[in-house]
DNA sequence: TATCATTGATAGTAATACTATTATAATTGC
DNA sequence: GCAATTATAATAGTATTACTATCAATGATA
């Protein structure tokens, strides 16, 4: 997968940038950075005029790519969906029974990012932990249904709605497919984050990936007949 | 229950306050009114300066009660937890079965608050609101470690443990006791969000709350044998 | 060679997140 | 009932943030 990866095209809304940061340097520059920069001193600390230092550049330029560090936000979260739902596809191409694209589809979900995807000017590891711990503060605003109604969360939707209906093949009853995958989704980075820094809300099993084992488990029980 | 509330003292830790503010005019004055304000306009726009306006006090008088808009949102989340264990007491008190135990607990946690809490100088209502948008942000944060160390979750936790613990009697080789609960604490959250939000994210079905329906199937499959 | 777009450099504004100082009003201790 | 203490209000001030505007330098394109 990872050799065809730089001929895909992963969208994201426009009107989370002015400019698309894929065209220049700079704007590779300002994405590459900023990632660098969130995950080192977190998406409340991090400022236009830090990232303009960071890249040897002046505030004004990153302005002519995004209008504000929220969208820099949305673009990169909205990036990381249409990049997982890129693996989704990937991960059950030509696999029949759909309790096995489901289980391959949990596991996608919940299991930490690992390896190198080359080919790609975005490092999608350190992408992932702002997700983890930066992504919901994407949406818990009060410009979420503006946003959204600028079709900002389409990607995070198919991705729920994608893997709702591999629930549903498994158990057409089922009431409650998007709920959970979303639970699951939103689910697995917070047990994320409370792993490393608030053990007692969560379970850590030596020798297994808890989280990903955990939430194979409850899905699977959950939409059971 | 609601009579008795006025007797009851919901602990806060002390370090997300400068001065309790439940022990003056203006103290609570500052709770009531950032209830409101945050509400309204949302904890990112919200600003000492607006509550000082909206009290018809200065900004350098809340101060003296609370560091920054963080500590008192921490102060905010604090109580929340501390109140709900208390609720949680109450509404398991002499039951005897775990099921029944576990099955009143989920249905606390995930179910929307309502009716009248005489006796508490603080709207409860109100304030379930901003945990579900805004208590997140509470944690989400470079400082948790920090905060955390000093006590401040202490009450999200014990909670967490107190209903874990029911799992446990239902199913002690469950493994994932708090992960489950966590998961439904903030899942919960998560989905009374979508569903004003970003519906398709979520399920809704009319008649019932899907919510908390979903939430108690889920769990109680979950730890199923 | 002219022109067009991109970036850099600089400056400036309004708002935010505080801190400090002093005057005044309210409370409590004796 | 007065003095001492404490709480609050009023005002001012600082550093930082989140922008916007202007203009010059550079480099690409036609």
């Amino acid at each position: 997968m990872n050799s065809i990866l730089s001929k895909v095209v992963f969208d994201v809304k426009e009107s989370t940038y002015v400019k698309d940061p894929q065209t220049s340097e700079l704007g590779s520059r300002i994405l590459e950075s900023s990632i660098d920069l969130i995950n080192e001193i977190g998406f409340d600390s991090f400022t236009f005029r830090k990232l303009a230092q960071s890249i040897k550049s002046v505030e004004a330029s990153i302005y002519r790519y995004f209008e504000s560090k929220h969208k820099l936000l949305l673009y990169l979260t909205t990036w990381y969906w249409s990049f997982t739902g890129y693996r989704l596809e990937f991960t059950i191409a030509n696999v029949d029974s759909p309790e096995d694209r489901l289980k391959r589809a949990i596991h996608l979900l919940t299991s930490e990012i690992e390896g190198s995807f080359s080919g790609l000017n975005i490092d999608v590891v350190k992408l992932s932990s702002i997700v983890i711990i930066e992504s919901s503060k994407a949406y818990l605003t009060k410009n979420v249904d503006q946003e959204n109604e600028e079709g900002i969360f389409v990607g995070y939707k198919e991705l729920v709605e994608r893997v709702g209906a591999i629930v549903l093949e498994i158990n057409p009853e089922f009431k409650y497919p998007n709920m959970l995958i979303s639970t699951v989704i939103e689910g697995s980075h917070n047990q994320r984050f409370f792993a490393e820094h608030l053990p007692r809300l969560t379970n850590q099993v030596k020798g297994e990936d808890a989280i990903c084992e955990f939430y194979k488990k409850m899905v699977f029980k959950t939409i059971s007949k």
